[in-house]
DNA sequence: TTGTACGCGTTATCAG
DNA sequence: CTGATAACGCGTACAA
């Protein structure tokens, strides 16, 4: 018996291409073409046949030469710098759903807040010929040259969440200023008279917004914030925490803390009930994106909703527009999404004092 | 007025292809392929002048091109039922990680727990020629024709923790059972005499095995399981906590209670402080997933981890194995990761004791 | 309304 | 070792 290298026992099943179709037929490739693109120089009774066999035969699209041909694929690229957490796969979940209702697939790469990796990322997506690239910035992102190539290639480039500083680009952003206004004008209006600040890297728009936000609304209560209640970190728990005991060691402590991001607070609230510092009576918190686990927390805690599903299906939008505009290349538009303030107990003066 | 470069539709900026290449060197684009991919047949010299050329000119390799003639991309396809949560991003995390270290790109699909999307998933995939489609079922999934076309077309399919029951599949799982006996042990040798079971749908294989696991687990330390002691919810919070002061209203509560769900756990945990229970004192607490919230809680709940990275990893290393393989259809191979406990507060018996 | 022929950028086969 | 040539499946001027 001779030993079968290659067994044919699996037939490599072939997919059933247009070629196929106008041989069955006995048209040509052009009918079947047009027959299934709908277009407009073709038979009513040709079509009904080619629709009919195309069913028959189950023939699938092949996207790829579809997209040699045309120079493009119906390929979304995203590239957000993680995705783990509750933002960035919200955002993701609202791309996917938007795009696949306009008969895109997404393809998602992180960068791992590394700009190697970003470039990188953005290179791969080129040469999958994507449809379009839609991109949150890389921590340590500070130039921009690698998203020149998407220009200049004419496909459709959109920012989301974060974007290039001082740049004109197209972009889907939070109101970031406005979210930090309402959390610190109503930490304010219940009662708070020293709101301290945690702040997040400078270097990102988001958090230099939050920063101004609390500004302002301390302004507009004829406040001003003195320098040591704004403390600057990454916005990690334990920076948090550590911003929070230092906060604790002034002359004066603060009686009400906003942070730039809901990890900052957890942090800042384990610290005070680990000094039986109640909350929100003798120090209330707000925070900023509304993570999961602030419904956790005791007291839970209140914080800046981001309309996450809202911003993947924004940036989805804006891509749709610049891809059929003949002057998309010029035209570069801002989207702003208004924030919602979820407001919970770590924040609500009177509604707790009563117990 | 600053002069404009980024003039994309003025210039629409051409890819260089192998043509440009072979054109400007003087040789024909065949020297150009074998140079660029590696092949023997080449001069060590023309070699190296085509790749400085390339360098130079930025050149970009076409994917799709090659995935044309090929028949088959550089893409892989995951479907997912959705990407919320902790678990399937986590997972995903790993199989970005694996496949780009292979050079593979990550399409992804979710189907919203619903068949008729996760069928038009695997079609779409199909339809762009992924090289591998990775996919974790649907909860209502029953039948399985749709993947059918998948093998028959000789794309590598692994399954990951959802899987078809009783079908022979490549698959990669995690050991449900093994997780489950060592958070029941850990109880009981903490000390525990009663513990009690949130269970979860029994018709999805990986419930079954947690409550069998429990089971086991009271088994080999000479205990039995009441009925009463073992609940049967679809484990949201809500549900650990209605079940939570169902074992409460009996005769004799538990001292310990092992939920096959971490969300269960946290409803559980919720209902025994607001009754002044104390955790673990009164009753130890372990949970199952190890989701984030686990280390927010206070106390800090017990969980089992589900090694999502490495599951992530392992699906991508399988799909490999299948590609590389010249057998690929007819060997189905099953790979079942081993889970690990994490210990915290909401279970340690002495250590608590002691504060 | 339909068919012919070519090109998208790459790789595989065969000749030299 | 190198080169010419033919596919891969589809879209589209151009001709009929």
């Amino acid at each position: 018996m001779p030993p079968r290298k290659n067994q044919p026992s699996a037939s490599p099943a072939p997919a059933v291409s247009m070629a196929d179709l106008a041989r069955e037929l006995g048209v040509s490739m052009t009918t079947i073409s047009r027959a299934l693109s709908d277009h407009h120089s073709i038979g009513a009774a040709t079509k009904q046949r080619v629709l009919k066999l195309a069913k028959k035969l189950n023939y699938q699209p092949n996207h790829l030469a579809a997209a040699l041909r045309k120079g493009q694929s119906r390929l979304l690229g995203v590239v957000v710098p993680y995705i783990e957490g509750k933002f960035f796969p919200s955002v993701i979940q609202g791309i996917e759903q938007a795009a696949s209702k306009a008969g895109f697939s997404v393809i998602v790469c992180q960068s791992h807040e590394d700009v190697q990796l970003e470039r990188r990322n953005v290179e791969t997506l080129l040469n999958a010929r994507v449809a379009g690239v839609l991109v949150s910035l890389a921590r340590n992102t500070r130039e921009f040259q690698h998203f020149d190539k998407v220009r200049s290639r004419g496909i459709p480039l959109v920012f989301f969440d974060r974007i290039p500083p001082g740049e004109l680009v197209n972009s889907v952003v939070l109101n970031d200023y406005q979210g930090a206004l309402q959390a610190t004008s109503h930490l304010l209006e219940q009662g708070c008279r020293r709101v301290a600040h945690l702040a997040g890297p400078q270097h990102l728009n988001i958090y230099q917004q939050r920063r101004q936000g609390y500004l302002d609304a301390l302004a507009a209560h004829g406040l001003s914030a003195p320098e040591e209640l704004v403390i600057y970190s990454d916005m990690a728990v334990e920076d948090g925490a550590q911003a929070m005991r230092q906060l604790l060691a002034l002359p004066t402590p603060p009686d009400g803390v906003f942070g730039a991001g809901d990890s900052g607070i957890l942090g800042a609230l384990q610290v005070l009930k680990r000094q039986g510092i109640r909350v929100p009576q003798d120090v209330a918190l707000a925070g900023f994106s509304n993570e999961g686990f602030t419904a956790i927390t005791e007291p839970q805690l209140t914080s800046v909703d981001q309309r996450c599903e809202e911003m993947g299906a924004a940036t989805v939008r804006l891509f749709l527009e610049l891809a059929t505009a003949p002057d998309a290349p010029f035209a570069q538009r801002q989207v702003v999404l208004q924030p919602e303030l979820f407001v919970r107990a770590s924040s609500l003066h009177q509604t707790l004092e009563r117990v």
